[in-house]
DNA sequence: CTGAAAGCGCTTACAG
DNA sequence: CTGAAAGCGCTTACAG
């Protein structure tokens, strides 16, 4: 089925369909109507390979994230897809974000695809040198991620400045001094931002930073939350309260703690960062900071599609508020202050 | 940089250079070095959208899942990504299937997008009338799911049958004999088919099957586990086992049981069916069937592949085996036998 | 408002 | 082993 068969049946020239397909208001609405029923009834879609070629557009958008394992990023991806399938456009999902060599190929990749343009979320991305490889591919990139300085991407992300320093406050006033962080991947830019908003905050409050009180594990893993936990119980004199950098590292915390037969929060309070659904059907419920994943996939697109109907449009930076969720992984601290 | 550039450089007509690319074989080995030499160096890729528009292959595949917020789908995704990406394919992912229509508008999208193949996972869209909308897109289609009778697609999945049989058997081998069901969305292929299967494995136990022991939830979110659980705490007497047909059920359930101030497994066992991470980390344990997911995910791959390469292969159905995973939330029944 | 024609960038018989 | 030519299915100035 081709536009010369439906030109043929409408008793036009295949101009004419093409027009009253993509441009009806040039075509006689007698014609028109015609057309499109025919059109309609015979199921016909134009080939997108020749008006790929044609008019350079594919409806084709690329994400990136690092994994689907945390399922911040399925419903990253949810959001974003359903978002953009609506105007007519198709999600090519790339996951599993290991090495920079994953890295290049998914590039390559998207660069041989010729996508509209590209979401890049999550900051498994945003080590050193994510830049490079996209710095010719001239289309329009949105990231999920907070991107300080002068950049070409346009971002959007939550506000976690803010929200570790809600996670860290809600731990001070619970009367904590001991407060241990578990960071995410090393490198990254949301684990060095984090970190740097946590310490400012401890500094703040005139909270001594033990240097063994810091550690990390890998966002994607619960398993690397329980390892570092143990590092953590390792430690003299314990912390009385945890701030680990997501919600997946919290939970593997948390059953470290509970295997260990100590209590949470009677003995250690713990705090995550995302609130995942899993979160409230552990026990004790996991205290989070929440992160609106598919409001900002869904802005996120929404810039997305902007950018490419404007392309002239400046880039954007936009912040999204996050907000505290207290369940029962934290309560107050009625250890004597050693510190 | 098109096809032509690379010629002039190289001194050859654009046949040769494309012929270099494609057939290698058939390029005076001096003249291919020379071309693909200048090829590696301008970063030059084929259009695809001229190559797809003539050999009508596209090297994209489309995965369908129900949704991402099961991650037993995001281990799929990523599968699935993992192994065509390698061959040089890209995926498009479907999800959030929630009505009829939305698979419909998918299929349409899938069609005029003109995928070379189809991946087609979790049967949430299996319910009636999945197939029609199917009929003539004439690309191979591989289903992640266990179609019976002689169907037109190939098919790949866990043998569940034989893990609910082992599900209940577990419990019936800890002398339970009041076990109670929590199944999954009404209507779906793998809800019948699990269903029947445990009434097949309590019959032949000779275990009574109360009509209120059987309730049924969403499998994609754990909330409905617990409604289903709130609504077999009513019933009289208690049941003191309880299978849920997935994870996110089984984990709803036992948070259900704890906030009543009743004891998993002392009160009420739990089995579940996945095995996905997070049941390693609740308390107890979450008592499981393992699932595969990963390795069905590149099979389903590898198959619909290879169906590609050879359409005339026949369909294949294949069934992989589950496994019991013992953890805490699964004991000895020591109450009072009442039925 | 409509049609004939050019052309998007490539692949592949066909001829040599 | 290589090149000239046709053509994949469409869109869009251009002319009328």
């Amino acid at each position: 089925m081709d536009i010369r068969e439906i030109a043929k049946k409408a008793g036009v020239s295949i101009s004419t369909v093409s027009r009253a397909i993509n441009q009806p208001h040039l075509v006689n609405k007698k014609t028109r109507g015609k057309i499109l029923a025919i059109v309609k009834e015979s199921g016909y879609v134009p080939n997108p390979f020749a008006r790929g070629l044609l008019t350079g557009k594919t409806s084709t958008i690329a994400l990136v994230v690092p994994t689907l394992k945390n399922p911040i990023f399925g419903e990253t991806a949810e959001g974003a897809e359903s978002y953009l399938s609506f105007h007519g456009y198709s999600l090519i999902t790339y996951s599993s974000l290991a090495s920079m060599e994953r890295y290049q190929t998914i590039v390559d990749n998207i660069r041989s695809r010729k996508v509209d343009g590209i979401i890049l979320a999550g900051s498994g991305i945003f080590q050193r040198g994510y830049q490079e490889p996209l710095e010719d591919i001239n289309v329009p990139i949105v990231a999920i991620e907070y991107l300080p300085g002068n950049t070409t991407m346009s971002c959007i992300y939550v506000d976690d400045i803010t929200g570790v320093k809600m996670a860290l406050e809600h731990l001070i006033f619970l009367n904590h001094r001991r407060i241990a962080l578990i960071a995410g991947n090393p490198g990254m830019i949301v684990t060095k931002r984090r970190l740097e908003a946590a310490y400012k905050t401890l500094e703040f409050y005139n909270i001594d930073i033990k240097e063994e009180y810091l550690v990390s594990g890998l966002y994607a893993h619960m398993e690397s939350g329980y390892t570092a936990m143990e590092k953590l119980l390792a430690v003299d004199p314990l912390p009385t309260a945890v701030f680990a950098f997501n919600d997946m590292l919290a939970i593997g915390a948390i059953k470290c703690i509970k295997d260990k037969g100590l209590s949470v929060p009677h003995d250690i309070s713990i705090i995550g960062f995302d609130n995942i659904p899993t979160g409230g059907y552990i026990s004790p419920g996991l205290t989070t900071i929440n992160q609106p994943c598919l409001d900002i996939a869904e802005k996120a697109a929404k810039m997305l599609l902007e950018q490419i109907a404007k392309p002239a449009t400046s880039v954007r930076k936009i912040l999204l508020p996050c907000e505290l969720i207290i369940r029962g992984s934290t309560s107050e601290n009625r250890k004597k202050q050693v510190s």
